[in-house]
RNA sequence: GGCCCAUUCGUCUAGCGGCCCAGGACGCCACCCUCUCAAGGUGGAGAUCACCGGUUCGAAUCCGGUAUGGGUCACCA
């Protein structure tokens, strides 16, 4: 389809105050496709302006998680570009000349009131159960006065709003939302230190940075009317708002860092691919069409801002597990094993030398990656072929299933199985099947029971990759002590 | 409490007045394949489209109300 959009600019505006957890993240992703889509840009601004929360290193985590994400931006704090600076601490003249030019209109005052004094107020306004707000005392103050007393004395600059009439905002998902103006309170946008509110904040830089969209979590919907005022007051045109809802945690509530909310590089830790997470949180509070596993590609030629989802969705971490697998097993076999060698390097013992021979991942890697789901999952799949020795498992475990109560028996094909194993000159899959058949059929077992001991003796695992192109990397000699160990444990037992 | 927003299978969604007694995906169940586990294949259960009214020849789709859920009322974002 061809489209005739123009190119879009939207951002990720984070403060850094922690990681961006995934409700950030699909906000990004959202707006990052739709930049792409549109041959726009997509720009990373930090918002710190609230000096008491920052925590450090989170830059550091959200440039990252970005990069980790490959939701690269065009303009930011690290890289620049032409609306520079952008992280808010280094803008404060703008905001200060903002807020100044709005007193002076008169759109705008310095409040002299306490926070003591202001705490009074809103416990007065729960006591009445009158709606709480900044009812204006200092608004009433004249000019001159109030610039007087503003050389002197700590103050706050609050917005004056209007106290009759209604604000429109328009939403690109929802429409219109209409708000009376009397509900809103005058509130501040200046503070006493003198940075500004998130409120001037972003209506200044989200002008002076030619921001299109505006996309955010619908938490900021209620005070939209606000900005609104703040642009028009300003003479800055409005942005397009698009407000979209949150995501719910599976058991229902919103999603918090309780209700296992992670961040993008805790998925990373966790084995999860960046594609499949980008695909499974563009998907879930949007959809298009039947399609559900998109590429990248794919997503920024049909992604659409109008398509975003009302309701609140709920992660749904079974289907994102899913995603994850059919993500794996999509990528070409050389990818594949260069992504399990670097998560073995993390995962496995110490004592394993690195870096790990690639080309024996390699040899494995076409038999294990149907079976994983996340990059985790590789560990407890492969790790024999990495120990020189493998325990015998508790002789109970042999003596289960078809080989309850016998173990006779099944010392016996056990010891059936090694000598027919040790009789053998090739050593490959084929041989080994066709061996082991025989010697199933020769003690009068179902081929696939004897496996079964096969499998526990030389792996130790009830579940592996098939066994014998298991036992072909394991080799002859291990292979086969393996089968005779387990024998004499379960004669022992007898 | 005031204001604002939302409401289709358990979950994510398709649907934009007739093609829908509602389609797809995850999950679940069964069968097939099969050396375990997966993957794959086939089929199945699962939604009176929150409820009540209205508009219309006709509504999941438009309008109103109710209920439920959520958000927000800071010198936090």
């Amino acid at each position: 389809m061809t489209d005739d959009l123009k190119p879009a600019r939207l951002r990720l505006a984070p403060s850094p105050t922690g990681e961006p957890h995934v409700g950030v993240l699909r906000t990004a992703i959202w707006s990052w496709l739709y930049a792409k889509r549109t041959g726009g840009q997509f720009l990373l601004r930090i918002e710190d302006t609230d000096q008491t929360r920052l925590v450090p290193g989170s830059v550091e985590r959200i440039i990252r998680s970005l990069d980790w994400l490959g939701l690269t931006y065009d303009e930011g704090p690290d890289i620049g570009g032409p609306f520079a600076p952008y992280t808010q601490s280094e803008r404060l003249p703008m905001y200060q000349e903002a807020a100044a030019r709005l007193v002076q209109s008169g759109n705008a005052y310095p409040c002299f009131c306490s926070s003591e004094e202001l705490d009074a107020l809103r416990a007065r306004q729960q006591a009445e159960k009158r709606a709480t707000g900044y009812e204006g005392k200092c608004r009433v103050i004249a000019p001159a006065e109030a610039a007087a007393r503003a050389a002197a004395e700590p103050h706050v600059i609050r917005f004056a709003v209007p106290r009759e009439g209604a604000t429109t905002v328009e939403d690109l998902l929802r429409g219109p939302v209409v708000v009376e103006n009397r509900t809103l309170d005058d509130f501040v946008i200046l503070k006493s230190d003198g940075f500004p509110t998130y409120h001037l904040a972003h209506v200044v830089d989200d002008t002076a940075m030619e921001i299109t969209h505006v996309t955010r979590g619908d938490e900021w919907l209620p005070s939209a009317p606000r900005h609104a005022l703040l642009f028009d007051a300003l003479g800055y045109p409005r942005p397009i708002y698009v407000h979209n809802p949150v995501i719910l945690a599976p058991g229902g509530g919103k999603l918090s860092k309780r209700h296992g909310a992670k961040s993008a590089l805790e998925y990373a830790e966790d084995g999860y691919l960046a594609d499949a997470l980008v695909n499974f949180l563009c998907i879930t509070g949007w959809g298009h069409g039947d399609e559900t596993v998109m590429s990248r590609e794919e997503l920024t030629r049909v992604f659409d801002i109008k398509d975003i989802s009302l309701a609140p969705a709920t992660f749904d971490t079974e289907k994102l597990n899913w995603m994850n697998g059919v993500y794996l097993r999509q990528m070409p076999e050389q990818q594949l094993a260069e992504l399990f060698a670097q998560r073995l390097e993390i995962d496995l013992p110490p004592d394993v030398p690195r870096p790990l021979d690639r080309s024996f991942v390699e040899e494995f890697t076409p038999l294990i990656r149907e079976r994983v789901q996340l990059l985790t999952d590789v560990l407890p799949l492969v790790d024999f072929f990495y120990q020189s020795v493998v325990a015998t498992p508790p002789v109970e475990e042999f003596l289960a299933k078809k080989w309850k109560d016998q173990p006779q028996a099944t010392a016996d094909a056990l010891d059936a199985a090694a000598d027919d194993l040790d009789a053998l000159d090739d050593w490959d899959a084929e041989t080994l099947e066709a061996t082991l058949r025989a010697t199933a059929e020769r003690v009068g077992a179902r081929a696939g029971d004897l496996f079964t001991l096969v499998r526990l003796a030389v792996t130790g695992k009830t579940i592996t990759p098939p066994l014998f192109e298991s036992m072909v990397i394991v080799g002859t000699g291990p292979s086969i002590d393996r089968v005779r160990a387990a024998s004499a444990a379960v004669r022992a037992s007898i």
